[in-house]
DNA sequence: CACACTCTTCACAGTTTTGTGAATTTATTT
DNA sequence: AAATAAATTCACAAAACTGTGAAGAGTGTG
């Protein structure tokens, strides 16, 4: 069936996971641009597929990709004999992909912290600057262990789950 | 000492330390407040104080210590006999504090994923959609061991640091 | 109770973001 | 090479966001 109203829930739903993204510091462009690739039934996706799926113009998709590519969530490929970009998610496992690429980020606040320590006179704000920075070098590296369990957890739910199943999600 | 030079690099650190919240989804004036109030030496500020060391206007502190307290991340109390308000960042460890405060957060996400999920039609996309609710809803829990593991490790920091050390910092 | 002072709210101006259509560039086919 | 089609860039209009000054509300003091 695949009616129209389930399409149309889709982009709602597609719209709102964007906007939690977008809470959490995505752009609000690749932020739908994710979201829709996920919610999507397609394995991949042309620029005009985004552009009609999501009601933008092809210059906004154009901008939304590069910095999903740059993350390293989004890859494009164009196979010899069409001439359109195919985009698809790069991976199998998204969210580890997802993980993966705060590395960069937490480098930079480390460095960022480090600089600042040095120029703080000694007292209750330098310590506290200190116990920052360690806090981020703490989730810096925990986030290793929290990619290798969540590999071990999805493992365990997509076997469950195995073949494409009957209707309702839960 | 404490010459100016040294303290216009605090106001520099913050504002560095404020982007980086920024980024990470925080709005930019709770970010700065926050920021300050960890880097500045003082362990209370009134209003004036935040509004002085940000050269901002005490409307824009007073718009901006809400989502802070509502976050509970500040704590607002006037001593009585003074007619001003003293903010003081809640508890000791504000960290374990912001790692807390997530909870309501995975709740609406967890929400909002089950119903869409009730939407969308079985497929790939439904199954990503599974896993992005499964994958946050294992960052959710996974966040209690983590606070709990950053406790321990902090107590270890301080420890190591006890009463406020010489210059530099590291 | 009237005064003094702080905190909050509000309308607004300046700035930044966002997304578009048109023009340009890049790539592919004939 | 010329022609065609897609992707990107660019200038711009619309919308959202920020922070301000001024007015108003709340609170403690003499």
């Amino acid at each position: 069936m695949s009616s129209q109203g389930a399409e149309l829930a889709r982009a709602r739903f597609v719209e709102q996971f964007a906007m939690v993204l977008s809470d959490a510091g995505m752009q609000r462009m690749p932020a739908r641009v994710f979201a829709f690739v996920l919610a999507s039934d397609a394995e991949t996706h042309t620029a005009a597929e985004l552009a009609d799926g999501l009601r933008v113009s092809a210059a906004a998709i154009s901008g939304a990709v590069r910095p999903l590519i740059d993350m390293g969530i989004l890859l494009k490929d164009r196979v010899p004999g069409d001439r359109v970009d195919h985009y698809r998610v790069y991976g199998d496992d998204v969210w580890s992909t997802v993980i993966g690429r705060q590395e960069p980020l937490y480098r930079h606040i480390d460095v960022l912290f480090t600089e600042g320590l040095k120029t703080l006179p000694p007292g209750p704000g330098q310590r506290r600057i200190h116990e920052t920075r360690e806090f981020y070098r703490f989730i810096s590296t925990e986030i290793d262990t929290l990619a290798r369990r969540w590999r071990e957890r999805r493992a365990g739910v997509t076997a469950s789950r195995e073949p494409a199943r009957a209707a309702s999600g839960e």
